[in-house]
DNA sequence: GACTAGATTGACAGCATGTCAAGGGGAAAC
DNA sequence: GTTTCCCCTTGACATGCTGTCAATCTAGTC
């Protein structure tokens, strides 16, 4: 709380006027940056696209764009919520709003008949949800050195591999 | 560290003649957790797999029966190398060596001609090692709900489906 | 019986979060 | 011009955790 006082150029207890405690502030920080970041523009391009492939792709290149401006927030939501119920709350809250937008993506590729056998739209969704998580970007960026298309271009052919039909 | 101590039956301060500070108690039970649990005879289980799907699927198996048993140190290290260097080194080392046990079975899978296009082993080996991860288990398994059998069986048909070449 | 190793108790410093009281200072209202 | 209000400041303080230190206790060994 002293850092964000000293770089806000106010006092620590300052942030109490505004925040009832710590884990507010993160949250608050986490939906601000989410709402500014997550525009309808942006989820357009999945809604729009022409087919349940293109919308796949689309919302991989989503996350993709997603991760690096996320991550201060997202990752410090996720140790906080190792200790603080209220974070928890927050990330169950951010994850499972992601689930579904994960699902939407599924869904349209089994009604384009372009799911591959044996998925299922709960078991197929969950893969991509946890595939496209913030960890496996950390993972993989951060750790491993990948750079941003790298990320979008491998994670993009594991996954059509993986889920969509064989053409 | 009290919490420790007490479920230890001794003092906490004690626990300062056997460890030098917390990220130090964390990472030699962390080993030890390793060293115990991952033992030659199931790593044979895997190299003398008789093909190369055989080993991958061994390898698959094994993390998802280690993931759950490991949990504990394994968050733990993870939340603490956040903030603090002594614990990062550790569990890069820990992630290198599991990396390079990927890297192993990615690359009998390339020998024996079953890594799908367009794959190199290095690639293959960091989508492997992301999809198994630790975080990726528990995002599946302590918030989705799914069973150690679903794990395992999800994450074989999606890696089959990704990396190996179509039979 | 003396010595040693490992434990205990109690006290303390340092640091972070969160709370409280008292007061300053500027802008709008009167 | 004064009053009022709002936001902020300073300084102090309680609490809880990590890590350290000194003094002491105890059981086993020589």
């Amino acid at each position: 709380m002293g850092d964000v006082a000293e770089r806000a150029g106010v006092s620590r207890q300052a942030l109490y006027l505004h925040f009832a405690d710590r884990t507010t502030l993160f949250l608050e920080v986490s939906r601000l940056a989410d709402s500014s970041l997550r525009t309808p523009a942006r989820q357009r391009r999945i809604d729009q696209a022409p087919t349940a492939r293109d919308a796949f792709r689309e919302a991989i290149a989503l996350q993709a764009w997603l991760k690096p401006r996320l991550r201060g927030v997202a990752t410090a939501l996720d140790v906080l919520r190792r200790s603080d119920a209220a974070a928890d709350a927050a990330w169950k809250e951010r994850e499972h709003a992601r689930m579904e937008r994960c699902k939407q993506v599924i869904r349209r590729l089994r009604d384009e008949d372009q799911l591959a056998p044996p998925w299922d739209l709960h078991t197929a969704a969950r893969c991509f949800w946890a595939v496209t998580s913030q960890r496996v970007w950390d993972d993989l960026v951060m750790d491993q050195g990948w750079s941003m298309a790298q990320y979008r271009t491998h994670i993009t052919t594991l996954l059509e591999a993986a889920l969509l039909r064989q053409e």
